[in-house]
DNA sequence: AATGTCTCCAACCGCCCGCAC
DNA sequence: TGTGCGGGCGGTTGGAGACAT
Protein backbone atom coordinates (compact mmCIF):
# COMPACT_ATOMS: atom_id res chain seq x y z
CA UNK A 1 0.00 0.00 0.00
CA UNK A 2 2.47 2.74 1.01
CA UNK A 3 4.24 2.68 -2.03
CA UNK A 4 1.44 2.32 -4.22
CA UNK A 5 2.61 5.35 -6.13
CA UNK A 6 6.00 7.07 -6.81
CA UNK A 7 7.81 7.39 -3.81
CA UNK A 8 7.53 11.50 -3.53
CA UNK A 9 8.73 14.66 -5.69
CA UNK A 10 11.46 16.72 -3.80
CA UNK A 11 10.78 20.50 -3.05
CA UNK A 12 12.19 22.95 -1.55
CA UNK A 13 10.21 24.34 1.62
CA UNK A 14 10.77 28.07 1.51
CA UNK A 15 11.32 30.01 4.42
CA UNK A 16 7.64 30.18 6.22
CA UNK A 17 5.69 30.82 9.62
CA UNK A 18 6.28 27.82 10.57
CA UNK A 19 9.62 26.43 12.36
CA UNK A 20 12.66 27.92 12.37
CA UNK A 21 15.38 28.35 9.71
CA UNK A 22 17.35 25.82 11.37
CA UNK A 23 14.26 23.23 10.81
CA UNK A 24 13.01 24.65 7.78
CA UNK A 25 14.97 26.79 5.63
CA UNK A 26 16.22 25.53 2.09
CA UNK A 27 15.71 21.95 3.71
CA UNK A 28 14.87 19.54 0.77
CA UNK A 29 12.38 16.92 1.44
CA UNK A 30 10.00 14.15 -0.50
CA UNK A 31 6.07 14.89 -1.04
CA UNK A 32 4.63 11.57 0.23
CA UNK A 33 1.86 10.94 -1.86
CA UNK A 34 -0.55 7.41 -1.91
CA UNK A 35 -2.85 6.26 0.92
CA UNK A 36 -2.82 8.28 4.22
CA UNK A 37 -1.97 6.48 7.09
CA UNK A 38 -3.48 6.60 10.49
CA UNK A 39 -0.51 8.46 12.36
CA UNK A 40 -1.37 11.27 9.34
CA UNK A 41 -4.87 11.41 9.90
CA UNK A 42 -4.38 12.21 13.67
CA UNK A 43 -1.90 14.75 12.74
CA UNK A 44 -4.34 16.08 10.61
CA UNK A 45 -6.95 16.27 12.77
CA UNK A 46 -5.75 17.76 15.63
CA UNK A 47 -4.26 20.48 13.90
CA UNK A 48 -7.49 21.36 12.03
CA UNK A 49 -9.10 21.07 15.26
CA UNK A 50 -6.72 23.42 17.10
CA UNK A 51 -6.10 25.84 14.05
CA UNK A 52 -9.02 25.31 11.84
CA UNK A 53 -9.23 24.97 7.86
CA UNK A 54 -7.66 27.44 5.97
CA UNK A 55 -4.21 27.90 4.42
CA UNK A 56 -3.64 24.46 3.02
CA UNK A 57 -0.06 24.59 2.21
CA UNK A 58 0.26 26.30 5.68
CA UNK A 59 -1.42 23.09 7.39
CA UNK A 60 0.67 20.92 5.48
CA UNK A 61 3.63 22.83 6.47
CA UNK A 62 3.00 23.75 10.11
CA UNK A 63 1.37 20.59 11.18
CA UNK A 64 4.48 18.42 10.01
CA UNK A 65 3.17 16.47 7.66
CA UNK A 66 4.88 15.73 4.10
CA UNK A 67 1.87 16.28 1.99
CA UNK A 68 0.96 19.01 -0.21
CA UNK A 69 -1.62 21.40 1.00
CA UNK A 70 -4.05 19.93 -2.00
CA UNK A 71 -3.78 16.42 -0.20
CA UNK A 72 -4.54 17.27 2.88
CA UNK A 73 -7.23 19.49 1.94
CA UNK A 74 -8.53 16.38 -0.21
CA UNK A 75 -8.23 13.92 2.74
CA UNK A 76 -10.08 16.42 5.14
CA UNK A 77 -12.97 17.26 2.98
CA UNK A 78 -13.64 13.81 1.89
CA UNK A 79 -12.65 11.76 4.59
CA UNK A 80 -11.89 12.75 7.98
CA UNK A 81 -13.96 15.96 8.34
CA UNK A 82 -16.94 15.90 10.80
CA UNK A 83 -20.26 14.03 9.47
CA UNK A 84 -19.34 13.02 6.46
CA UNK A 85 -21.57 10.19 5.75
CA UNK A 86 -20.35 6.66 4.65
CA UNK A 87 -21.93 3.87 3.15
CA UNK A 88 -24.33 2.81 0.35
CA UNK A 89 -26.17 6.24 -1.47
CA UNK A 90 -29.81 5.86 -0.49
CA UNK A 91 -32.57 5.77 -3.07
CA UNK A 92 -33.70 9.01 -1.73
CA UNK A 93 -29.93 10.59 -2.69
CA UNK A 94 -29.72 8.50 -5.76
CA UNK A 95 -32.88 10.49 -6.87
CA UNK A 96 -31.56 13.80 -6.06
CA UNK A 97 -28.24 13.18 -8.02
CA UNK A 98 -30.02 12.31 -10.80
CA UNK A 99 -32.37 15.18 -10.62
CA UNK A 100 -29.74 17.85 -9.69
CA UNK A 101 -27.72 16.44 -12.58
CA UNK A 102 -30.36 16.90 -15.07
CA UNK A 103 -30.25 20.76 -13.39
CA UNK A 104 -26.00 21.19 -13.71
CA UNK A 105 -24.79 18.66 -15.10
CA UNK A 106 -21.16 17.76 -13.66
CA UNK A 107 -21.30 20.38 -11.28
CA UNK A 108 -19.90 17.40 -8.57
CA UNK A 109 -19.21 19.56 -5.54
CA UNK A 110 -23.12 21.78 -6.12
CA UNK A 111 -24.72 19.03 -6.28
CA UNK A 112 -22.75 17.29 -3.16
CA UNK A 113 -24.02 20.97 -1.19
CA UNK A 114 -27.57 19.34 -1.41
CA UNK A 115 -26.45 16.34 -0.06
CA UNK A 116 -25.44 16.70 3.51
CA UNK A 117 -22.31 14.50 4.35
CA UNK A 118 -21.57 13.49 1.00
CA UNK A 119 -18.46 14.41 -0.84
CA UNK A 120 -18.37 15.74 -4.52
CA UNK A 121 -15.90 12.48 -5.12
CA UNK A 122 -18.65 10.44 -3.87
CA UNK A 123 -21.64 11.72 -5.53
CA UNK A 124 -19.04 11.51 -9.19
CA UNK A 125 -18.19 8.09 -8.27
CA UNK A 126 -22.14 7.09 -7.89
CA UNK A 127 -22.60 8.39 -11.15
CA UNK A 128 -19.71 7.12 -13.24
CA UNK A 129 -19.72 3.49 -11.76
CA UNK A 130 -23.58 3.30 -11.84
CA UNK A 131 -25.40 6.02 -14.47
CA UNK A 132 -22.55 5.72 -16.93
CA UNK A 133 -22.30 2.18 -16.91
CA UNK A 134 -25.79 1.99 -17.66
CA UNK A 135 -25.86 3.93 -20.71
CA UNK A 136 -23.03 1.84 -22.20
CA UNK A 137 -24.79 -1.17 -21.60
CA UNK A 138 -27.66 0.81 -23.34
CA UNK A 139 -24.96 1.94 -25.86
CA UNK A 140 -25.90 5.58 -25.64
CA UNK A 141 -23.96 8.16 -25.05
CA UNK A 142 -24.91 9.21 -20.79
CA UNK A 143 -25.68 12.97 -22.31
CA UNK A 144 -27.33 12.14 -24.96
CA UNK A 145 -31.46 12.77 -24.93
CA UNK A 146 -32.15 9.37 -25.44
CA UNK A 147 -29.85 8.03 -22.48
CA UNK A 148 -32.14 11.31 -20.35
CA UNK A 149 -35.26 10.32 -21.16
CA UNK A 150 -34.33 6.48 -19.55
CA UNK A 151 -33.94 8.09 -16.85
CA UNK A 152 -36.10 10.31 -17.26
CA UNK A 153 -38.94 7.93 -17.73
CA UNK A 154 -37.72 4.46 -15.98
CA UNK A 155 -35.13 5.04 -13.82
CA UNK A 156 -36.29 8.12 -11.86
CA UNK A 157 -40.31 6.92 -11.58
CA UNK A 158 -38.67 3.21 -10.33
CA UNK A 159 -36.81 4.90 -8.16
CA UNK A 160 -39.83 6.99 -6.70
CA UNK A 161 -41.74 3.77 -6.38
CA UNK A 162 -39.07 2.12 -4.58
CA UNK A 163 -38.95 5.34 -2.24
CA UNK A 164 -42.48 5.55 -1.79
CA UNK A 165 -42.65 2.20 -0.96
CA UNK A 166 -40.35 2.17 2.00
CA UNK A 167 -41.75 5.38 2.92
CA UNK A 168 -45.08 3.25 3.28
CA UNK A 169 -48.01 5.60 2.68
CA UNK A 170 -49.96 6.76 -0.90
CA UNK A 171 -50.85 4.06 -3.71
CA UNK A 172 -48.21 2.99 -5.88
CA UNK A 173 -48.53 4.38 -9.21
CA UNK A 174 -49.69 6.81 -11.78
CA UNK A 175 -51.00 10.01 -10.16
CA UNK A 176 -49.37 9.49 -6.68
CA UNK A 177 -46.06 10.17 -8.10
CA UNK A 178 -46.85 13.82 -8.07
CA UNK A 179 -47.80 14.07 -4.30
CA UNK A 180 -44.99 11.96 -3.12
CA UNK A 181 -43.55 13.38 -0.15
CA UNK A 182 -45.02 16.43 -0.96
CA UNK A 183 -45.63 17.74 2.19
CA UNK A 184 -43.12 18.71 5.39
CA UNK A 185 -44.75 15.69 7.70
CA UNK A 186 -43.76 13.54 4.71
CA UNK A 187 -40.30 15.32 4.48
CA UNK A 188 -39.84 14.79 8.06
CA UNK A 189 -40.52 11.12 8.16
CA UNK A 190 -38.35 10.42 4.58
CA UNK A 191 -35.31 12.37 5.71
CA UNK A 192 -33.24 15.17 5.20
CA UNK A 193 -33.28 17.03 1.90
CA UNK A 194 -36.35 14.41 0.64
CA UNK A 195 -38.94 17.45 0.30
CA UNK A 196 -36.66 18.45 -2.97
CA UNK A 197 -37.98 15.01 -4.42
CA UNK A 198 -41.30 16.43 -4.25
CA UNK A 199 -39.55 18.59 -7.74
CA UNK A 200 -38.15 15.39 -9.29
CA UNK A 201 -42.18 13.94 -9.23
CA UNK A 202 -43.22 16.22 -11.54
CA UNK A 203 -41.18 13.62 -14.24
CA UNK A 204 -44.27 11.85 -14.95
CA UNK A 205 -46.26 15.06 -15.93
CA UNK A 206 -44.09 17.15 -17.97
CA UNK A 207 -44.80 20.77 -16.00
CA UNK A 208 -42.26 23.25 -15.09
CA UNK A 209 -41.52 23.14 -11.31
CA UNK A 210 -39.41 25.80 -9.09
CA UNK A 211 -37.01 24.07 -6.57
CA UNK A 212 -38.16 26.45 -3.64
CA UNK A 213 -35.23 24.60 -1.41
CA UNK A 214 -32.50 24.72 -3.36
CA UNK A 215 -29.97 27.59 -2.95
CA UNK A 216 -30.12 28.30 -6.98
CA UNK A 217 -33.89 29.00 -6.18
CA UNK A 218 -34.33 31.12 -9.41
CA UNK A 219 -33.98 28.68 -11.73
CA UNK A 220 -36.71 27.21 -13.49
CA UNK A 221 -36.09 24.08 -14.57
CA UNK A 222 -38.21 21.36 -16.69
CA UNK A 223 -37.25 17.71 -15.71
CA UNK A 224 -38.43 16.61 -19.25
CA UNK A 225 -36.00 18.92 -21.57
CA UNK A 226 -34.18 17.94 -24.12
CA UNK A 227 -31.31 19.27 -26.39
CA UNK A 228 -28.44 21.62 -25.37
CA UNK A 229 -27.44 19.68 -22.21
CA UNK A 230 -25.45 19.96 -20.25
CA UNK A 231 -23.21 22.73 -21.51
CA UNK A 232 -25.86 24.92 -21.64
CA UNK A 233 -27.93 24.57 -18.46
CA UNK A 234 -26.61 27.68 -16.74
CA UNK A 235 -25.85 30.06 -19.31
CA UNK A 236 -28.80 32.53 -19.55
CA UNK A 237 -31.92 32.42 -21.18
CA UNK A 238 -30.48 32.57 -24.54
CA UNK A 239 -28.97 29.58 -25.02
CA UNK A 240 -31.19 27.30 -22.53
CA UNK A 241 -33.72 26.06 -25.06
CA UNK A 242 -34.69 23.11 -23.18
CA UNK A 243 -35.97 24.98 -20.12
CA UNK A 244 -38.23 27.00 -22.38
CA UNK A 245 -39.93 24.11 -24.33
CA UNK A 246 -43.35 23.49 -24.57
CA UNK A 247 -44.24 19.74 -23.02
CA UNK A 248 -47.64 19.82 -23.17
CA UNK A 249 -46.63 16.66 -25.83
CA UNK A 250 -44.45 15.30 -23.26
CA UNK A 251 -41.79 16.74 -25.09
CA UNK A 252 -41.50 14.14 -27.80
CA UNK A 253 -43.01 16.63 -30.49
CA UNK A 254 -45.68 13.97 -30.02
CA UNK A 255 -43.63 10.97 -31.34
CA UNK A 256 -44.02 7.67 -30.06
CA UNK A 257 -40.50 6.87 -29.39
CA UNK A 258 -40.91 4.90 -26.50
CA UNK A 259 -43.67 2.49 -26.83
CA UNK A 260 -44.52 -0.43 -23.90
CA UNK A 261 -42.16 -2.97 -25.48
CA UNK A 262 -39.32 -0.04 -25.43
CA UNK A 263 -40.05 0.55 -21.90
CA UNK A 264 -40.28 -3.25 -21.23
CA UNK A 265 -36.98 -3.73 -22.28
CA UNK A 266 -35.27 -0.87 -20.37
CA UNK A 267 -36.81 -1.59 -17.53
CA UNK A 268 -35.41 -5.22 -17.93
CA UNK A 269 -31.86 -4.07 -18.56
CA UNK A 270 -32.40 -1.10 -15.72
CA UNK A 271 -34.15 -3.49 -13.09
CA UNK A 272 -31.05 -5.02 -11.34
CA UNK A 273 -29.00 -1.91 -10.77
CA UNK A 274 -31.52 -0.17 -8.65
C1' DA B 1 -8.11 -23.60 -4.79
C1' DA B 2 -6.35 -20.78 -8.42
C1' DT B 3 -6.95 -17.43 -11.74
C1' DG B 4 -9.26 -13.87 -14.28
C1' DT B 5 -12.54 -10.09 -14.41
C1' DC B 6 -15.26 -6.53 -12.50
C1' DT B 7 -16.54 -2.90 -9.24
C1' DC B 8 -15.69 0.50 -5.98
C1' DC B 9 -13.55 4.45 -4.33
C1' DA B 10 -9.44 6.98 -2.39
C1' DA B 11 -6.23 9.83 -4.17
C1' DC B 12 -3.82 12.20 -7.73
C1' DC B 13 -3.51 15.36 -11.87
C1' DG B 14 -4.21 19.33 -14.48
C1' DC B 15 -6.87 23.21 -15.47
C1' DC B 16 -9.05 27.33 -14.09
C1' DC B 17 -10.22 31.28 -11.23
C1' DG B 18 -9.66 34.78 -7.77
C1' DC B 19 -6.71 37.47 -5.16
C1' DA B 20 -2.60 39.83 -3.58
C1' DC B 21 1.26 42.28 -4.87
C1' DT C 1 -1.63 45.27 -16.13
C1' DG C 2 1.03 41.22 -15.42
C1' DT C 3 2.56 37.54 -12.50
C1' DG C 4 2.56 34.10 -8.98
C1' DC C 5 0.24 31.54 -5.60
C1' DG C 6 -3.45 29.12 -3.27
C1' DG C 7 -7.59 26.86 -3.58
C1' DG C 8 -11.50 24.60 -5.95
C1' DC C 9 -13.19 21.56 -9.28
C1' DG C 10 -13.86 17.87 -12.74
C1' DG C 11 -11.51 14.04 -14.80
C1' DT C 12 -8.69 10.03 -14.34
C1' DT C 13 -6.04 6.33 -12.31
C1' DG C 14 -4.99 2.14 -10.09
C1' DG C 15 -5.11 -0.94 -5.90
C1' DA C 16 -8.14 -3.83 -3.03
C1' DG C 17 -11.72 -6.70 -2.56
C1' DA C 18 -15.70 -9.11 -4.49
C1' DC C 19 -17.31 -12.08 -7.72
C1' DA C 20 -17.16 -15.39 -11.60
C1' DT C 21 -15.10 -19.17 -13.97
Amino acid sequence: METRYTTGVHVTRSLSDCGSAATYGSEEMVIRKGPWTEEEDSVLINYITVHGESQWNSVARCAGLKRTGKSCRLRWLNYLRPNVRRGNITLQEQLLILDLHFRWGNRWSKIAEQLPGRTDNEIKNYWRTRVVKQAKQLKCDVNSKQFRDTLRLVWMPRLMEQIQASCGTGPSHGQAQTTLCNTQAHSESCGPNLRMLSVASSYSTGVDVQAPSLSDSSVSYNLMGGGNWPENAEKGPTSTPWQQRDYSDNGFGGADLWTDENLWFLQQQLADDL
